[in-house]
DNA sequence: GTGTTAATTGAATTTCTCTTCAAGTAAGGG
DNA sequence: CCCTTACTTGAAGAGAAATTCAATTAACAC
């Protein structure tokens, strides 16, 4: 048993007084329950989709194209970052690898456009950062009225 | 006028057919709303809190946090991931910067507990990835085309 | 066919981030 | 008081990621 369930021990013993023994044996399976409910495969997924936004680059092309509503043209895209084309084209590729934008050529032309995972994802962080978050700097437009879920 | 407007303009052109100019010069202005729309100090705040999950260590804590529904104590934390009692606090840390979580001492334990901000965030991450996500095991990134379009 | 435009891919560098080690603080216990 | 426990902080090395340059593919115009 490793050492850091002795802390755990000594910390519910402390919580829970020492009434009985059982309850912390209890806290402990708890605990294990906990543990396990996450799911591994799942937690990966999720953290692919978290890797994929948390960069400047590609969560303004989210944004973008979930404020949009509609398919927008690299071209388009292109004056919204500060990237090189290149840099663009990886991004959009990441985004496209996490689900969050689909691609689809015309011509010579390539459009992108926001998935539903993305603008489920775009709308709560809209909704809960800034709500009670810290909001520092001079933003209050009030764009984020724009982000309906559905339509 | 850059040299990505100029593309810009080829591609609206194309796609406007050439029928009138008028057309193109009021698609580049919603671009340019769109743009603006964003708004900059609220990118900058979700970029935060995007980069705060965007991490195993600290994704598990909150996702455990948010699962607990309650406080939990550091030393209960501990066994869920694979960091060092350092790492641990420096992951504790980072959250509560970032709105996700918050600290409380008693005595000698110290308590986290998940925000609404977490609980709404890892709501809708379990809602939407796994949904029509690649669950299998060891599969690293799965190249297959995943169903983008979520039925 | 050749040439141009739109966009992607791969490699390399730079930059940043995560984790750990070592030391430090705060709260109890003897 | 000293000592232990619980947790935090700071610095540094290892590792990962982001952007760019150069080369490539794909579609269209001529």
């Amino acid at each position: 048993m490793s050492q850091t369930t002795a802390r755990i021990r000594r910390y519910l013993e402390d919580e829970l007084g020492e009434c009985r023994d059982g309850e912390v044996e209890q806290r402990l399976a708890e605990l294990d329950t906990l543990e396990a409910a996450i799911g591994e495969s799942r937690v990966e997924a999720e953290l692919d989709v978290l890797a994929a936004l948390a960069n400047e680059t590609r969560y303004r092309l989210v944004r973008a194209l979930v404020a949009a509503r509609e398919e927008l043209c690299v071209c388009e895209l292109q004056p919204l970052v500060g990237v090189s084309e290149s840099g663009l084209s990886h991004a959009l590729s990441a985004l496209v690898e996490a689900g969050l934008i689909d691609g689809r050529k015309d011509g010579r032309w390539k459009k992108y456009q926001a998935t539903n995972r993305a603008i489920a994802i775009v709308t709560v962080l809209e909704g809960t950062v800034g709500d009670d978050g810290p909001l520092d700097g001079s933003g209050d437009d009030g764009t984020s009225s724009e982000g309906t879920a559905d339509e």
